[in-house]
DNA sequence: CCCCGCATCCCGCAATCACGGGACGGGCGA
DNA sequence: TCGCCCGTCCCGTGATTGCGGGATGCGGGG
């Protein structure tokens, strides 16, 4: 809880000296929350972490780090202060950065073009169980979502086709196939080529990776 | 753009009659922001939109609406609107209906309980490219972004054991993988059987299915 | 120094596979 | 009513596979 007696932590992970102290001044002005401590690269952090017994609630990271990457950081961090969350921000809005950094875990992305009010208000929100994001970090975020779930592709498999399919999915041979849907293994057989001609392949292996991969079944 | 002497145009779904009007006063009153138009279910939206000759910039859509649900109507909505944009404003937070929204296409995700004022400042927003999501509905997308990147499991395949089940999963035969890697189908056959074992199964599918779930190769 | 584990390579066989063919009934649109 | 598609069933052949062996080279530990 964020009291005025006991402000939340934030600590600061930044390589510009100036940008870095200028946050640090931000955050110690602003009510309920202080900044202890601020580092120029994340073994400095990480170092300080594994000693210090006030860790940190929230971490304001960069990525463009010397050493090791902000990137590479956040998965460190983490195991080094379990439940600290981490803020990222930076100057890159490309997909990749803002995917490797949201899969490591980070939980807000905020660009360094953002008004330093927005970093405060970020903290809250991270503290209050909230995710920030730059706007076009949002979109860029939903976009990459959209994209993970592509049309279900249709390849007009019949009910039983995609049953056989689900079952060689499954790894099943045909005999097992044949016994599991009570069919005959010739039919299981007919059905698998015709399912092998639909997906334009020709061996199992083709097969399941398509549909693993394009999500029929 | 946003200009007094061409206000965006809003469109409203949302069965709610107290609700619907109040959100129409809101969006009338915004500077630059209109709402010529507004609907209890997608089948009316969806008929207006297919003779309109002003088609809507935004669509604040409900989600849990009478007759065809918010979530089938995205698509049609876009396809019906090339390039509008869908905002969600429903009172459902859990993350299937996120998921689904989000992989249907919408830019935007509110809750109900939002105040009014950030109903027209996401209308901004996402005017201007970005993509409003509540807090807590942000923390779950990031959430699920992080899910979807799992630990990468390490059955210790070898490196010669990764190259064979990458073939395999491209859906190459043993002869067609020993002529791939220059090797003798026999040895081929050998890697494969180590795989096999290391992945605990006993099939092609079943080492393809498990090789492309956990993201190996 | 020798043994063990490991990755790599090889052989042979029975089981399984892909695929060419053919057949039958039921549903559905022309 | 006549096709046509679909799901079901069947045969045979030759290729491919899974698996039982066995062998090589190479590194580390006793």
């Amino acid at each position: 809880m964020v009291t005025a007696a006991q402000p939340a932590r934030v600590w600061t992970i930044e390589d510009n000296d100036s940008y870095r102290r200028a946050i640090m001044r931000v955050v110690d002005a602003a009510p309920g929350l202080a900044c202890p401590a601020a580092f120029a690269n994340c073994e400095d952090a990480l170092a300080a972490l594994a000693t210090s017994r006030e860790p940190p609630g929230v971490i304001l990271l960069d990525i463009g780090l010397p050493g090791m990457s902000g990137l590479d950081g956040i998965p460190r961090l983490v195991a080094a202060a379990p439940g600290v969350r981490i803020i990222v921000l930076t100057v890159f809005e490309d997909e990749d950065k803002i995917f490797r950094a949201i899969c490591a875990g980070a939980t807000g992305y905020l660009l360094k073009m953002s008004p330093v009010g927005e970093i405060t208000a970020a903290i809250r929100d991270v503290l209050a169980g909230g995710s920030p994001m730059n706007g076009r970090i949002a979109r860029r975020v939903l976009e990459m979502f959209t994209r993970l779930a592509p049309p279900p592709a249709d390849y007009g498999l019949t009910e039983r086709e995609r049953g056989v399919l689900d079952l060689m999915v499954q790894g099943l041979i045909k005999k097992e196939i044949a016994s599991e849907l009570d069919l005959s293994v010739h039919t299981v057989d007919t059905h698998i080529r015709n399912i092998y001609e639909k997906l334009h392949v020709h061996t199992r292996s083709g097969a399941v990776a398509k549909a693993l991969k394009e999500k029929l079944v």
